[in-house]
DNA sequence: ATGGTAGACACTCTA
């Protein structure tokens, strides 16, 4: 089977509806991934969803902030539901993408990975430590999962922009919060506790700069082009050969009312 | 060193 499926930092679905359905028409997409939904589940717009082509779907959105989704044009079935940090906060959803009778099961997880504050320092900054304890709970759950094979995909807004190529200025980041070493120390032992494979940069030369997000506060976010790479689609070596693409969609970021990410896409030929 | 913008919600918090 072909399958392709798209991460997006959305920024408020509610407010950039037609931006899916854009996004669905140009790119159909078997799978949406989405973060920053900012909809409780009782306020999630089934319908327009659903008209838009995904008649499948699974929130975790529990406030106006945070919120996940998955949309799918084929079955769904919802992954067991835990917390991260004690907090019900709509940071993790988890899908199986039903199969047809001859393919496996491929196993999804949808994260949003805490922003962390302005400060780097734990001590000071509770959300940083918020952050850290969050990947730190990220690393133990993949290495508690089984390596057996599976084929498992990881995407999602993970709030970290792991190489030097991954921002804009290596040297000027490197005590901004998303690029601090601790952070990159934290994801690199979220990605080896599982053997995840980065999926982008299998494509994408690391010496290439490449971002998915800039921020809105940028006088022209194309000109400064003071991007981070934060969203990223990982999977198991099983799901390795089978990558068929990937890209990360820098004109979205000049769609009107655009969100401050941009979607990441990859195809699989299962 | 600072402030710049965007969204939810209803005061200010989060990013």
């Amino acid at each position: 089977m072909n399958l392709r499926i798209i991460s997006w930092n959305i920024n408020s679905l509610r407010k950039r509806i037609d931006l899916l359905d854009y996004l669905s028409e140009a790119y159909t997409p078997d799978v949406v991934c989405l973060q920053e939904t900012k909809v409780k589940d009782d306020q999630f717009p089934h319908k327009a969803v659903e008209r838009i082509g995904f008649p499948h779907r699974l929130t975790n959105g529990v406030s106006g902030y945070n919120g996940v989704a998955i949309l799918s044009r084929r079955p769904l079935e919802q992954g067991p539901v835990r917390d991260w940090c004690d907090r019900q906060d709509g940071r993790h959803v988890h899908a199986v993408l039903q199969p047809d009778d001859h393919d496996t099961p491929v196993e999804l997880h949808n994260f949003y990975v805490p922003a962390g504050g302005d400060e780097p320092d734990p001590e000071v900054n509770e959300k940083f430590a918020h952050k850290l304890r969050f990947m730190s709970e990220m690393e133990l759950w993949g290495a508690a999962m089984p390596q057996d094979g599976a084929v498992r995909v990881l995407v999602g807004d993970l709030n970290v922009a792991p190489l030097e190529s991954d921002v804009w200025s290596h040297r000027q980041l490197l005590k901004v919060v998303s690029h601090t070493p601790v952070e990159v120390d934290h994801l690199n032992r979220i990605q080896r506790a599982h053997g995840w494979i980065d999926v982008v940069r299998e494509v994408v030369p690391p010496e290439e700069k490449l971002y998915s997000w800039w921020s809105y506060r940028a006088r022209d976010w194309s000109d400064s082009d003071r991007g981070r790479r934060l969203d990223h689609i990982w999977v198991t070596p099983a799901l390795r050969p089978a990558l068929k693409h990937a890209e990360i969609l820098r004109d979205a970021r000049g769609w009107s009312t655009p969100s401050d990410h941009v979607p990441v896409l990859a195809d699989f030929e299962i």
